[in-house]
DNA sequence: CGGACCATTGATAATTGTCAAAATTCGTGG
DNA sequence: CCACGAATTTTGACAATTATCAATGGTCCG
């Protein structure tokens, strides 16, 4: 969205145009809460939070990315999300005292947003709409959440792959189907709880099967889309 | 909660007393939802809806319980919650114009009451607070369903039934750690993403070391719950 | 160019799924 | 309350899949 009015802190407020939970807004409001927003920045790696830590600000992607995930008890990581341009989290410490339920490291360099818990409360009182397009995100991601438990609970592990490779390319795919991976390979053998080897073997066949083809450790181009689909039963 | 004034009507608008999302409204505002709600009830495998029918309601159990599911690509049921007395379900279709993204069947006798999609909307607008709570509500499911990403994504079958023992003793069980469970063992391993088989057998197993006691196919008796917090890893 | 990190491949062991049959449980009706 | 048939669960044997360990091969970046 352009910033039509003399918007010399454009480069401040940007976090509010793009997010889809302030979409309704009007200008005034958006000034009115730029002025709540504090800004960061993290480079690679850098941890924004420990699972367990208090959280007392919502956080919104203003540009990069970062991965949020839990430790399992046998020491692996497991990737919930992975959070993009326009994502928000933190929502959850909005009423409760809760400590964050997972880590959340950056996948690359990040700005961020915040707005503190007691700022982002009062709004939501005095906007109704902001809650209501927050409902609508989160039920959103509910629903992504929910096919995830459900590709998680296919039994096939190549159905499983496929449909991961599917919802990357969805994401991060351009438009000559090829995925820039937000993850290494042992970061989605984690997303799908397999070994790292069994993903790299599996990859390896769809690559003899010409359905990928595997062009460097960062990016996937999909050769054959419709083989993925017919691979996930879902047709 | 009771009815102290003069609630002649207090089956009908029981919903309303029971729902967390509703708890922090005044009298007042209870008799007006209260008018805005319709009641029916379901026999047990009875089906609310399917995967994929409009709903134009938000959902709320007033007593028993009802499974959701997804049908995997081959042909498995994925259960992705139980609800019981209290939750809602079908605040998804608030603004979008979705189709349900799973199916739901009543696991025994249940009475629900209906809030239809505008009356809904329009209550959000005139009571912030109620969106606060419906996100507080939403948060909490969404750590659930992270902290089931996690389980199922732990490679060990042991620790995951282990979890599933613990989760279900938390929400189901009683006094004496006896469980009466929502599902099947079919349903239980569904849940898991394994084979009714598998199930059986580990089950089979923790009986032998002492560890549950299955009393019937309906109920197992928890024996020794720090074994089950120990197989899970977390601790 | 070198070193660290990540990915692949092979061989083997362990686990789980599948199919078939037997045993148990559940609910209904007498 | 019991009995019977249907449904569910358990068990066994075997096949298929995946994890693990170890070694090799690539890739990225200073």
């Amino acid at each position: 969205m352009e910033c039509s009015t003399g918007c010399i802190h454009c480069h401040h407020s940007s976090c509010v145009h793009k997010v889809p939970i302030f979409s309704s807004l009007e200008h005034k409001d958006v000034f009115e809460i730029a002025a709540l927003i504090e800004h960061k920045s993290y480079e690679k790696g850098d941890v924004l939070f420990f699972e367990g830590d208090k959280i007392n600000a919502v956080i919104i992607i203003n540009t990069g990315s970062v991965k949020a995930y839990k430790i399992t008890p046998d020491g692996r990581e497991q990737i919930l999300y992975v959070f993009t341009e326009g994502d928000f989290f933190g929502e959850q410490s909005l009423l409760t005292e809760q400590t964050a339920f997972f880590t959340v490291e950056a996948l690359e360099k990040v700005n961020i947003c915040t707005i503190s818990k007691e700022s982002f409360h009062n709004l939501l009182l005095s906007h109704p709409d902001i809650s209501i397009n927050i409902i609508t995100e989160l039920g959103k991601r509910i629903n992504r959440m929910e096919s995830n438990i459900q590709s998680m609970g296919i039994r096939n592990v190549d159905a499983r792959i496929a449909s991961l490779l599917l919802e990357y390319l969805e994401k991060y795919g351009d438009d000559n189907k090829v995925i820039r991976l937000p993850v290494s390979r042992e970061g989605m053998a984690n997303q799908l709880g397999i070994a790292r080897e069994t993903m790299s073997r599996k990859l390896s066949q769809l690559e003899n099967n010409r359905i990928i083809s595997s062009i460097t450790n960062k990016s996937i181009k999909i050769l054959d889309q419709d083989a993925l689909v017919e691979m996930t039963g879902n047709y």
